[in-house]
DNA sequence: TATGAATGAGCGTTCATTCAT
DNA sequence: AATGAATGAACGCTCATTCAT
């Protein structure tokens, strides 16, 4: 095995790539579908067609590859927001395309969403502490832009007064909630949850009178 | 183990639910503590002080001795939020009672809280469905009260106008996600947030200049 | 418990009697339902509708309860046959009557019969043996009367030249045997059986012309 | 476990090939020698020198293991016999090398018989009926032949007259049975045995005057 | 680059048995 | 005479991981 890829970026040849990604993208399948405590590498390599050590092989330790299921995700999920909130010219359009992009990023990626959930409620560091809840890489990651938006549109007269902070936070929790009703709820209709969601952050962060 | 269990109700002696609740306490701290999956009888039997057996003779499945954490969370939750709930007037009344009280119980019963989230997250049913959030004794048995809470204050005209299931589903994700900045926002204050949200869902269902 | 019943004989309440004789009866039940793997303190108790401790207060071991459950069988066996084997007047007449009384109490005793081949076939000494089989109380013990009036009748001119012990371990499997096809065939009807098997029998040890 | 074990044959290597011969080779030992209820993965993985999980690795169920140990059984026995019956002309021929040949392949494989019967009467299906003596692959298959063979030599006129079916059943439960002298008897001598059981058919099957 | 083979730790569960009441 | 409570050993089985090829 290659016991060399401690750091970060390390040359992966054309294949090497194809297999992990093929891998991830199982790995995403399985944890979809089975849940955290059922994704095992014989799991995975059974909906891959490979032998389970060829995981082993190409990612170390399954908390390597839950990683990669992570972070692909999170990759692909800020490839698709990014844009789309720069091209807001307001703190409010910004939020409201933050909103949109992000909840249009879910209705899109089911999958990739409730494996991310999966791992991120269930993978813990030896301590015991969520590992991808907390820490730089974790919630707070995403956390910060959001609260920095908020922030300067309260500062340019946009928002009401509430801590931003907290407010944060909130809109995190709608957001991410979204899954819940979708899984549940049979007559769920997400492109009219969205504009519920929309408008329920905004007139929750509209000054009043504007 | 005790073999005439098949019927839902028995008499248990006092030494049995002594133990029960004993069990149920434990397996509470080791969820809460170290994960679901990190969740099993040798680590709960030790922290309790027992042999791993015992569990099996008071609980005959892992399935019934999470069930029965998952039910006795719910049990004093809804002794401690029903009434206070009773006690509101008007819908805004009980609405506004139903976060708080829903929101202290969560604040003064963290592990119970995140042994009943580690659980619904993770258990599943034969065919993978989750047992403990779809079902008719999942999330749909407390969205639909929160629900129709909201449908009565909008002919009362005491609320906007908002589709009120979506809403219901978004207080609901406002509220459960409150464990995740108190995990990891080391300047998190349980009581200002509880604010924060009773105003956010104060302006967000607030009938236009009411 | 009673510590002291290692010896033969005891004085046994009513009562007593009654438990031990209504464990035995749900033991053979189990074993001929389930199979001897299947057989535990548990399931004959919960059969019985007592606590499996019961079982332990009268039997001490499992093994003393099985020992009971064959014994008990064997005696009941016993009183049915000798009689009347013990009418026929020629070698012959003795023999017949031995196979027919023998089936018709397996005919009559079908759990009983299967129960006690479960044990016979299962239950080993610390070392390795079969107990019921070997062993002075085991097979040896049926088999000596049947060889002696096999021996008999070749004596007295009843019957032809034969290995008596073979011939005798032959008729056993015989006998014993009868409950596979009783089992398996759905066309099987024992009483013509019977007559098959002691025809058999006659033909293989009838002196040839007479 | 191999994850494509799902359809019934498989490319083996020979690696693999020669582990299962072995694991179930040490199967048979323990099986033999220590009987049904004493034979776990962890005896027989001890035999072999082993650990118990590469008996998991090869089997993926102890229900696979024992089946694998009766099917290669069956093979022998059915290399061994069934040429030496094809060679009889009559049918009074075939019966006598059905006879001795059985009877022969019992003698040379004493351990392997005793694996087997400990297999047969023992494993059940979930319902609780014998999974190796009823069904297709059980006691039948081998019962319909000798059946045959017997209605064939009635209408050759070879044998006397008497329930073929019948017949077929004593005969097999006297093949059968061969074992139980064999371990009990200190005397017991298999080929002597073998002219006696031989002999015995004969005289109960033979058309009287013939 | 991939794999077959193997491992040891751990899992939930069942078991006969013990013991105080 | 009976029981509830508890135990430790053993069970079949799954797991991520290792390693030689």
């Amino acid at each position: 095995m290659r016991s060399d890829d401690r750091s970060a970026v390390r040359n992966r040849t054309f294949t090497e790539e194809a297999r992990r990604a093929q891998i991830v993208g199982c790995a995403i399948e399985v944890l979809a579908k089975a849940g955290y405590a059922q994704t095992s590498f014989a799991r995975v390599a059974e909906r891959a067609g490979i032998s389970k050590s060829v995981i082993s092989y190409h990612f170390g330790s399954k908390e390597e590859l839950l990683d990669e299921v992570v972070r692909s995700v999170y990759a692909e999920g800020a490839r698709y927001m990014t844009p789309r909130i720069m091209a807001g010219e307001s703190a409010r359009d910004r939020l409201v395309a933050y909103l949109r992009s992000n909840l249009e990023f879910i209705r899109d990626h089911a999958e990739a969403i409730a494996a991310v959930a999966e791992i991120a409620v269930n993978v813990r560091s030896r301590e015991g502490s969520l590992r991808f809840v907390g820490g730089p890489d974790g919630a707070e990651a995403g956390l910060k832009p959001l609260e920095e938006l908020l922030r300067r549109g309260q500062a340019d007269g946009d928002f009401a007064e509430f801590d931003p902070r907290a407010m944060a936070w909130m809109i995190r929790n709608l957001i991410d909630g979204t899954t819940k009703p979708r899984v549940l709820d049979p007559a769920f209709d997400f492109d009219s949850y969205i504009g519920e969601l929309v408008g329920l952050v905004d007139r929750a962060t509209r000054r009043a009178g504007a």
